[in-house]
This record gives C-alpha cells, sequence and structure tokens, in this order.
RNA sequence: GGCCCGUUCGUCUAGGGGUUAGGACGUUAGAUUUUCAUUCUAGAAACAGGGGUUCGAUUCCCCUACGGGCUACCA
C-alpha cells in the first residue's frame, strides 16, 4: 500500500533536555534506513507540551545528530516543504483536523476538568476514560447537542477525544515483530487536542507524518502500545492508503538492574548516558557526554549501530556508511539490550588505535593547549601519537599518556629506586650523559644497543638501571619503551633529565 | 491489576529440527613488553522451566515463570 511511496522517515526527538542513547540510536536507525534506501532524513520537532520546552535544545539535537554524521535533509524536490517541523508551529491546523473526527463521529469534545479526573482516579485506581465510562462523564456524547454547543459557546475550556471503538481489533504488520493485534476495547480514549489548544503527540504525528509524507517509522518500543490509536487516526482521517510502516526498536536497558536506561543511570553508574554535555539552562546541571569524555564519533555510531542490529557476519567494527550499505530491518533483534560501557570501550579503542593521526590532531592540539603546551613541535607530537594511539582508551587519555614528552616530569618516583641505589650507578649515569654527548644518530635502534654495552662493561645487570634510566626520564613506572621516549625526547633533554634526576637519589 | 512485547555464556549477539551451539566485551591462565598499557595464545562460561509435535527440539506450538514497556490534558 505505501510500497510505492518515496523513502522518508523521521526524527522526532522532543526538545526537553540532552539526548539520550535510545534516541540517538532511533536517529541513527531511521538515518541509516533512509540512506539505504537513497530517501530522505527529515527532523521533526516535538514541541508539543510548551511547559517542557527548554531552550537550546533544539541547536543540541542538530549538533549531537552533526556531530554522529546524521545530517538531516530537506526535501530535496520539494525545498522547505518537509522539515523541520515544530509543532508549536503548527497550532492551527491540529485542530482543524481534530474538528473533522468529531465532525465524522470518531472524537468527542469533552468537558471534564483535569480535577474532576484526577477525583475519578481517586475513587477508583484503575479509572480509564473509555467506552465503559463515557457516557455517565461530562462530553458530548452525554450531553444533548444543545447543551454542548452552549459550553462551547461559552468557551468552556475542554479536549477532544478519540472515541475507542466497543467491538473491534487493530492489528499491523510491525517490520521488527511481526502482526500485532490489540482490541480496541480495552484501549482507552485518548486526549487528542488539550484544553490549551495544543495536540497531544498521538494527533500531532499522525498529522505531521502525513503532511511530511512520511513512508517508515522507527520509533522506540515503547509506542508499541499507543500504535492501535495512531493507526486509527490515520484511517479516520481518511489516509489509510497512505499509512507509513512501523517499525518498535527495542529498547536500551540499564546495565545492573532493570528498566530503560535513563539520565539518572550514567551518575549513578559513571559513564555518560548523553551523546554530549547538557547543562539543562534551569537547573544549571550538568550531564556529561560521550564526545567531551572523549570518544570518536566514529566509535560512538558504530557502538549504536550494532547495539541490536548485526550484519550476520562476525564483523563489528562499522563505519557509517558500511552501516548504511549493510542496514536490514530484518537483522534488527526483538529484545532489550542492557548498556555495556566496557564495551562502549573497546569500540572507541579500537576506532582510536586505528584512526590516521590527522583526524586525531586536532584534538590532540586543543588538549595540548588546555595542560599549556603551546608550541608543541608538530613532527614531535606526530611521532607521540602514533607510539601513544595503541595505549588510549580515549582521546583525553592523550595527556595522561604522554605529558612527559612535551614537559619534564613533576613528579620523579625516588622511592622506587632509592632503595637499591649505589654510588657506583650515580657514577654510571654521570658517565653516560657525557658519552650520549658523542652519540650521532640519536634514534631508538641506536641507543639501545649502546646504553646496553655500556651497562655490560659497566659489569652491573640491566635490569638495575633500565628502571633508573625510565624514572629518570618519565618520572614513574609507566610508559612506552624507554629508548623509544629517549629518541623522541633528543639528546639534550635526555641529558637534562639525567643531570637533574640524579641529585635525588 | 489490565494490555502489549520479549527470553542463547555475566553482557552484546550468531545460529537454527540432527552443530564439538560460533564470535565479541568482560574474566582466568600463560607468552611478549627488563615498567605500565597494548598485543598474542589458551581456558572457563549459555539455549528459563514444563508439556506437546517429531525418529529427533535449543530451534515449531501451548502453558508457566521471569524480564521489559504502556496504562497523563508527557513524549
Amino acid at each position: 500500500m505505501s510500497s510505492q511511496k518515496k523513502v522518508r522517515v523521521r526524527f522526532a526527538p522532543s526538545p526537553t533536555g540532552g539526548l539520550h542513547l535510545g534516541g540517538v540510536r532511533t536517529a541513527l536507525f531511521n538515518y541509516l534506513f533512509a540512506r539505504h534506501h537513497g530517501g530522505d532524513f527529515i527532523l521533526r520537532i516535538e514541541d508539543t507540551d510548551q511547559t517542557r520546552f527548554v531552550p537550546g535544545a533544539e541547536e543540541y539535537i542538530n549538533e549531537c545528530l552533526a556531530w554522529c554524521g546524521i545530517l538531516a535533509d530537506e526535501s530535496p524536490e520539494k525545498p522547505g516543504a518537509f522539515g523541520p517541523y515544530r509543532q508549536s508551529e503548527r497550532k492551527p491546523s491540529y485542530r482543524q483536523f481534530a474538528e473533522q473526527l468529531v465532525k465524522d463521529g470518531y472524537a468527542y469534545y469533552a468537558f471534564d476538568t483535569a480535577e474532576e479526573l484526577d477525583a475519578q482516579r481517586q475513587l477508583q485506581p484503575n479509572f480509564r476514560y473509555s467506552h465503559e465510562n463515557r457516557l455517565s462523564l461530562r462530553n458530548s456524547l452525554s450531553l444533548s447537542d444543545e447543551q454542548t454547543a452552549e459550553l462551547l459557546d461559552a468557551g468552556t475550556p475542554h479536549t477532544i477525544r478519540i472515541k475507542m471503538p466497543e467491538e473491534g481489533t487493530v492489528s499491523f504488520e510491525d517490520m521488527i515483530r511481526g502482526r500485532v493485534t490489540f482490541e480496541t476495547k480495552l484501549i482507552d480514549d485518548k486526549v487528542l487536542l488539550k484544553a490549551d489548544g495544543m495536540p497531544t503527540y498521538h494527533l500531532a504525528v499522525v498529522v505531521d507524518d502525513r503532511a511530511m509524507e512520511i513512508s517508515h517509522i522507527f520509533r522506540g518500543e515503547e509506542w508499541l502500545p499507543s500504535a492501535p490509536v495512531h493507526i486509527l487516526l490515520w484511517e479516520y482521517l481518511g489516509w489509510a492508503n497512505e499509512m507509513p510502516q512501523w517499525a518498535h526498536l527495542p529498547l536500551i536497558l540499564k546495565p545492573d538492574g532493570n528498566g530503560k536506561l535513563s539520565k539518572r543511570d550514567g551518575d549513578r553508574l559513571g559513564f555518560p548516558v548523553y551523546a554530549m554535555n547538557w547543562t539543562d539552562p534551569k537547573t544549571g546541571d550538568l550531564t556529561k557526554g560521550f564526545r567531551e569524555l572523549g570518544f570518536l564519533p566514529e566509535a560512538f555510531v558504530n557502538m549504536l549501530g550494532v547495539l541490536g542490529w548485526n550484519d550476520g557476519t562476525e564483523k563489528e567494527i562499522f563505519t557509517i556508511d558500511e552501516l548504511i550499505a549493510k542496514f536490514s530491518v530484518d537483522r534488527i533483534s526483538k529484545s532489550g539490550a542492557k548498556f555495556d560501557f566496557e564495551k562502549a570501550k573497546w569500540f572507541n579503542h579500537e576506532w582510536i588505535k586505528n584512526m590516521d593521526n590527522a583526524t586525531l590532531t586536532p584534538a590532540i592540539n586543543s588538549i595540548l593547549m588546555e595542560n599549556g603546551i603551546i608550541n608543541a613541535d608538530a613532527s614531535l607530537v606526530q611521532n607521540v601519537l602514533l607510539v601513544v594511539k595503541e595505549r588510549m582508551t580515549f582521546v583525553s587519555d592523550f595527556w595522561a599518556q604522554s605529558s612527559f614528552f612535551f614537559q619534564a616530569p613533576q613528579q620523579i618516583d625516588v622511592d622506587a629506586v632509592k632503595p637499591k641505589w649505589t654510588a657506583e650507578k650515580t657514577a654510571f649515569f654521570e658517565q653516560i650523559i657525557q658519552e650520549f654527548a658523542t652519540v650521532e644518530h640519536w634514534d631508538a635502534p641506536t641507543l639501545e644497543p649502546f646504553f646496553k654495552e655500556k651497562v655490560a662493561a659497566s659489569g652491573m645487570k640491566i635490569g638495575e638501571l633500565m628502571m633508573p634510566f625510565r624514572i629518570m626520564l618519565v618520572g614513574g613506572k609507566f610508559g612506552p619503551d624507554v629508548f623509544l621516549i629517549a629518541a623522541l625526547l633528543g639528546k639534550q633533554e635526555v641529558i637534562k633529565r639525567i643531570t637533574k634526576a640524579l641529585p635525588l637519589f
């Protein structure tokens, strides 16, 4: 029925705050599907509820998606006609459709106040506004036409509710789950248009998806229970032939306990759940993001792309272009996935290891700047990066792994060598700095045999002198191969550091 | 409570009527690195339970259990 339609999908975030993992993944799957089929990917801003709208959130969402490489487009053939749609800008249109539904007998005016309904819920814990009780509540079904007209004329606040059929089922083919069926008598009469004239999500999403000519909908599984309402709306509005195909994505769950992954879990478990740092303008609270932690967007997208999807082979590392090329709906899994931060780190490690220097360099330079290294030698930076890359999990690990290349160690781990220190060792190092001065080819392949020869000549064991040498250069028991470090540091700097450290032992 | 969805190693998953049930993360043990990390090799580790159908079920069906979602004038 909609197979002839051009593939056009949309991502509909609500601008109420940061973009969490589940949101980005929904965006990504929509995007992969659209691009795989050569279709459009459109943004629709879900600002239905002005009370929850947060300033700056829309810009934030755009920035997140751009960082991930998920770029929305307006329709190429009708620029401006599609997206981004903002519900708040389309208010009159929704009212018109709600009124049409009332006229056609698929919806009705309800005059019950929020307080009255709350009171009902106090009385009956399982209260639902439905065919069972709608005739005993205050609405255009229970009231006479005259009474209704009178209330409407008087400007009485009211909502418009869908009139769910008392009998029958709604059934549809979910692209991921297969056939899903609901009995309409068990569904309540959802509010379509609120008393303030704004639509609820149910009405707005259907009207907008129609207007945007959306062909396929990928959304979280939490929407599955309201799918029958949306499907009925497509029919009641007379658009059954244009209805998109549905796919309800499995949820991303908390790594421990149970439930959907939420913003709070990040603080609790010590990892981000947002793509980028988000500061709530009202509370000033900062929620940390993957970007700022030092994730590469490629790794982030890769990790999300294979959470609940795989290509059927054992391949795990994908570029976004590979994901687009291989994406297929029938390889999306049905069950929710617990988020595993350890695996996320592994993806980032893999990507950093294999990323070319040029891509990494801007971020590395800004890390150097932050640490007060303003005029680092560019070729030194490149060489250090080559050596240190495979040791990094996050881009931000660079400084911890390599600060000693750019500045003399602030602290020397004296205790690690002092207890076993001898005058003989002092003499050895005093002598070797003299001899270093004569070395012509200052590189690791020359330095290693040179140093070992001198140790052998001194009659001491190599093991006794390697560690002190390392500690004098980097300050502690860590870092890459010591001769590599010495080579990169340069002759003068090595001599300087030994000279400076020697008196400490 | 009601409705809907789901269930393969600790986690993400592949597989699918007959397999030594495969991979990855994590973990354990070795090797390399005279440091730390990396890397390499090896190991432990799973079909929720009960009924069917079948020569045979982890795979298909039913029930139960468990997990999750929804049940707002939120999205």
